[in-house]
DNA sequence: AGAAATATACGCATTTTGCGAACTTTAGAT
DNA sequence: ATCTAAAGTTCGCAAAATGCGTATATTTCT
């Protein structure tokens, strides 16, 4: 039962024979998305995720942040006092030896990072 | 064709039929899913998410960024409600992809860079 | 080369889908 | 309050897609 599709359509006003005429699919099949009667196809989800600017994951609940940013790699150092800007680059430093990291260098250190606990996670 | 359920699960070194037992399915079943032949479930496709640690979106194409973070920023440093040890010199704690990083990783981390920067420095 | 593990292809029984139509409910106008 | 059109719900059925097992091909070892 996709719960999240009908509480986007409605929040946004629309109707089910709206969002159907979008996707190109009957009324009733897309109510049935609703109802958890039935399931879309993969193509099917992601054009509602298109079409409701959100996420796939979202509409799966497997996320329950509905703000879908396809952007590029972003990488963010925040300070919990300071308001968090979501989409901004840094705002704050790190710095290492007292030293400010570039971001080069944070880039490096993230797949450090990585690198580090895959070969944890399942050996060599 | 979800060549990225490959791709991830040959980066792990995983055969297609440790991802089909640990889904419950067939061998074949999960093969399909890989060549296009045939499309997993809504359900199905959540666990190979989990399982391989990414998002759905990913995995449809629909985001370039294989890492899953449904709140947390790659980096962050937080300050720690109570300073335990006095003598540390971490006084934040710092995470990547959402999870905190261990006194041992930040040592190496710090190793990391240094050595990192003295090889610049010098050159190779 | 041979064995074992891994990957790919396919037939078929079963399940699931999408559609249209019928039906019920809601919202707006008079 | 009544009427009416739009919105929402339910359901049967033909068509399509799924999953499994089996067979075949390929790779990876010794």
């Amino acid at each position: 039962m996709l719960k999240r599709l009908a509480e986007l359509r409605k929040s946004k006003k629309w109707s089910l024979q709206y969002i159907a005429d979008r996707l190109g699919i009957a009324k009733s099949t897309y109510a049935g998305y609703e109802s958890g009667y039935r399931e879309p196809s993969l193509e099917s989800i992601k054009k509602l995720a298109d079409l409701l600017e959100t996420s796939v994951d979202f509409l799966l609940e497997r996320s329950d942040d509905p703000i879908f940013n396809p952007k590029e790699e972003k990488i963010k150092i925040s300070h919990p006092l300071e308001l968090t800007d979501v989409n901004s680059w840094v705002t704050t430093e790190l710095t290492v030896d007292g030293k400010i990291m570039s971001l080069d260098e944070l880039q490096q250190f993230i797949a450090f990072v990585r690198a580090k606990r895959e070969i944890e996670r399942k050996g060599i």
